[in-house]
DNA sequence: TTTGCCTGTGTAATCGTGTGCACAATTCGT
DNA sequence: ACGAATTGTGCACACGATTACACAGGCAAA
């Protein structure tokens, strides 16, 4: 029972302690399968005074399922994205699927780490990073189909996919701040390399537009609090900026504590400061973020949904949208 | 090469493609092996046209040997974890190894989470999580010695650990804060369960004890913001304490706003606020709070090394212990 | 009693690799 | 030039489970 036995032992070597076949040892671990039921007591008894539990391995290789899930992410760390995989790996565990992150910061790295994952059988992807393209992962994991967390509609069968739209958040947003009197308007950018960056600066970009406003100036970080609080410190001083539209929550508090610490100018009177993603964070006293925000729940909602649906194998692309919500804070 | 088949090739298709047998293909693929340049050659090459990789659940089963790795933690979320999970993620990839994630609220889900992983035949087994017994542990990955984050000495021959200490630098901190005439302390848990705060809170005491003083209160929050915001107000309202060593920073943060917030004090003035962790949210600027922090990387280099001897297979029990520093805010 | 269905169990094949052993072909030493 | 050592490849089995199939026995219907 306790201390520490060298081998497992295997179903085999229990059938014969148990003085059965090892196809009876493995059905009585199946739930609905032809089998006495005082067999089944006595197997399970044995079973539990020699720690005996069938080898997954042998028996994913076998049913060709291996209930693994990949997750590739940019971050752990990254409280935005934190809260979504929390989440997330809870639902999965609730169905007995067991998550493998992947986790890299360099490009080559990345796609050699999705090869590995794939020679494993995962039985769902879930691409959360925008740093990996659509076509990699199809093509990495040809026979899974990926679900990819994306801002635009997806036009390929090979894959699932989640939009989320946060046009009508970022009007109402840019709405109040123009009707507060601020004109100058500046985008810090997560990374210059990343079209999630795009697609979100054009949310705001196209409110502008409509009041007949453009970005004035523009910068990039790298989604740290270190990166927002620099690069703002260049928005005020350089181009004389009032309003900062930031790429994430995290970089709105670094950019927002520079406008207080550096140049003495707070929030929301003399400058607006606009975060992305609500996390938890944002809404803490000290910080009060007004920030454009996606609700979690719902979110992973959809990602379980699609992975149901896989499992299900229900034919067709499967594309769900979200919106995201304007969420009020006293920076803006 | 691009589009979606259905199935995966196998080795023995792919040797009848290559014309060659199975077992020349798995040669192929092993780095020192007795094969022909020319043939190896040829045989990549039919791989890469077909897309073949050797099925890693197939090779784990023959080898005995998983290449995954089971890290046990309280929360994905939490920053204090997160960091640490960054970087040991990053470690781990770097040697092939794979991170199989088990993060669960409840006792018994969590049992029976590690159950599950075990029968994946995990390689290695980090467990973070002061929530889960040592001798659990043991016995449920019985062939795999376990490496356990503790803050005291385990007398197991069964795990290796890391011993975390942080009393020395708890006694700087609380001289500072006492020689700064501050007199009523009090101590904000994280959890009532956990023995990792009981002994944080015992390298407090024992300082406040040498100088003849003692916790005056006592709270239990959740390593939250908010109940570190909410049990503050309750402290500095009630037991009128002017110091509160907080279980993690982010409680700390919670208490460093309540205090500012509903009652108007500031540190380090009126009242002195230390956490510990030393995540890099601590540092900045709207928190800069005095910590005990831990070197993440030294740590993590820890655990790294841990795993080495495991694969080295080297006997007996292995410990290792790292010490906390002060890191100094305006906070205290 | 005979026929036939249903239940419970064992036998053997299968999943896709890795590898010890045997053997052919090549190279080396004297 | 001939035996010995080395190299390259195939055969067959093992890894530990699941499952189609066969079969023995119990029980009910005719």
């Amino acid at each position: 029972m306790s201390g520490m036995n060298r081998r497992r032992i295997t179903s085999k070597e229990l059938a014969k302690l148990a003085g059965v076949s090892s196809a009876t040892v493995s059905r009585a671990f199946s739930p609905d399968s032809r089998i006495g039921s005082a067999t089944r007591d006595r197997i399970l008894a044995v079973a539990r005074e020699h720690g005996y539990q069938p080898n997954a391995i042998a028996r994913s290789l076998n049913n060709q399922r291996s209930r693994l899930v990949a997750l590739v992410v940019n971050a752990i760390g990254n409280p935005c994205e934190a809260e979504e995989q929390q989440l997330l790996v809870h639902r999965l565990q609730a169905r007995q699927l067991l998550p493998i992150i992947l986790c890299c910061a360099d490009h080559a790295d990345r796609l050699q780490l999705m090869r590995l994952a794939s020679t494993y059988q995962v039985d769902h992807v879930v691409v959360f990073s925008d740093m990996v393209s659509m076509q990699d992962a199809v093509d990495i994991f040809h026979t899974t189909k990926p679900i990819i967390v994306s801002f635009e509609p997806l036009e390929n069968e090979n894959v699932s996919s989640i939009r989320i739209d946060g046009s009508a958040a970022a009007d109402e947003i840019i709405d109040k701040i123009v009707r507060d009197g601020k004109k100058r308007f500046a985008y810090l950018a997560g990374t210059n390399s990343s079209w999630i960056d795009k697609l979100r600066r054009k949310w705001f970009a196209d409110a502008l537009a409509k009041r007949g406003l453009a970005f004035e100036a523009q910068a990039f970080g790298d989604y740290s609090y270190d990166s927002g609080f620099k690069e703002a410190v260049l928005l005020l001083h350089r181009d004389k900026v009032d309003a900062i539209i930031c790429g994430n929550d995290v970089m709105a508090i670094g950019a927002r504590d520079a406008a207080r610490r550096v140049l003495g100018r707070n929030t929301p009177d003399d400058i607006a400061i606009v975060g992305q993603d609500g996390i938890a964070m944002a809404a803490w006293d000290c910080n009060d973020l007004t920030t454009l925000s996606l609700d979690h729940t719902a979110f992973i909602d959809a990602v379980v949904e699609l992975i149901e649906r896989h499992d299900a194998e229900i034919e067709g692309p499967h594309n769900i949208t979200l919106t995201c919500a304007a969420r009020w804070g006293s920076t803006a």
